[in-house]
DNA sequence: GCTGCTGTTTGCTCTGGCGCAAACAGCATA
DNA sequence: TATGCTGTTTGCGCCAGAGCAAACAGCAGC
């Protein structure tokens, strides 16, 4: 089966790539459909891809030893993810699970070397997602340091709704189904804060909830809370 | 200034590489001195140049908005930083200043495309490096999320001597200057809570404090705090 | 339309650890 | 030897947010 260059044209992966070199890309991948709520990869297990996702979202979870679960990012359409070749892992540190019904380009790690070194901007893509990971992922540890719960929430969502936001006539809105207990894991809280606050943030119009739906009513009114410059 | 190949041919990073490959490598670098205390690279400033530690211990400091401080991380030696080059990005995510005087090998960006094409070997051990630092800090939110206060310090305490620790006769020393402060910024916590929980560790003879100085006297009863296995 | 499951809300209690304050102790300099 | 400066210890009060419990509500399947 022969994958379609328009699948990937336009993806900021592949914005330097010409005609030929998507078609190599192309040429060692493969696509597949994961239902919701489907692994794409597990964590621990061997590291044998590595995955673009062209539909749906993806959640990435890491247990601990103890049974704690961390929501470490959610992945959009277009995202690299499971690049544990890039990293020299040879293992998945976290699982990837379909949020909503998934469709997933999949290369074979064996075929890593050679996109590099024929398709180097490919390469230059998956590290610079490596960066921008690690990147996030320290403002997130800076953000657990110094600011407290309500503050995180406030700017998870606010990141979340930005990465993944559907604008709808009430304001925007998460696009695919996500918990409060999602929400918990994310910021490293607990469900009943989370609900608390959420409720809260209804009554004085800034968000508006749902069973497994966040809407976001005043997006400014949420920053001003996220910044803590709020009026008590 | 020619710089001999001795000076790395030991380390991990430079492990894949011969005589040549060396060469080639240090032809690009040069060597410095950077005092205690002093600035190796500044957060937000240009990133103009990468390095790699040859002697000393660095700390990797972000700073927020607000002037909060945190420590994402402690350099050794033998160890790169300061690659933004390698993850695409044109400004220094934090500070580097040295804990202790350092000597410093120092490349300028210009010289990253060409090594990463001469010596391969040299550029996946920077991305390893890279890959390594987000799962150590992936893990550090995960410990953020789940574990306590005491047990991310003794987590913390432990990391830092089995990285960085010096064997004396009363057990394993940390061994660049540190103080409670620090530990704090590390974990997320407060210059308080450390000096309390080691002054009940020292009570307990499993650390042993000084003026900027830990000393891990019983380095398998703090993994048990770290563990949370202790029977109160 | 009923049933069950999964997710949500909310009240109450309790406590880990933060914030404040003050005293104290190494170490360097004059 | 005295004087500061910087880092450390410790006591005390408080509160954000966790933990527990119970009721509630949307949605799927029968």
């Amino acid at each position: 089966m022969t994958l379609d260059r328009s699948l990937i044209a336009g993806l900021p992966a592949f914005a330097d790539l010409d005609g030929p070199g998507l078609d190599a890309v192309l040429a060692r991948a493969r696509s597949s459909r994961f239902p919701k709520d489907s692994e794409v990869f597990s964590q621990g297990g061997e590291a044998a891809s590595f995955f673009l996702l062209l539909a749906g979202h993806i959640r990435v979870v890491r247990t601990s030893p103890e049974g704690h679960q961390v929501i470490a990012r959610y992945i959009n359409e277009g995202e690299l993810f499971g690049i544990a070749v890039a990293m020299g892992r040879s293992t998945y540190p976290a699982s990837a699970v379909a949020a909503v019904d998934c469709v997933v380009l999949t290369w074979p790690n064996a075929a890593w070397p050679d996109l590099q070194a024929r398709v180097p901007s490919f390469a230059a893509s998956a590290y610079q997602t490596i960066g921008s990971r690690l990147q996030d992922t320290q403002a997130q540890v800076m953000e657990m340091s110094t600011q407290q719960v309500e503050q995180r929430i406030a700017h998870a969502l606010l990141r979340i709704v930005s990465q993944s936001g559907r604008k709808t006539e009430q304001g925007i809105e998460v696009d695919f189904p996500i918990t409060r207990q999602d929400i918990a894991e994310m910021t490293g809280t607990t469900l009943h804060t989370v609900s608390r606050l959420l409720s809260a943030w209804e009554d004085e119009g800034l968000v508006k909830g749902g069973r497994q739906r966040v809407v976001v009513t005043n997006p400014h009114g949420l920053m001003v809370v996220a910044e803590n410059r709020r009026r008590k």
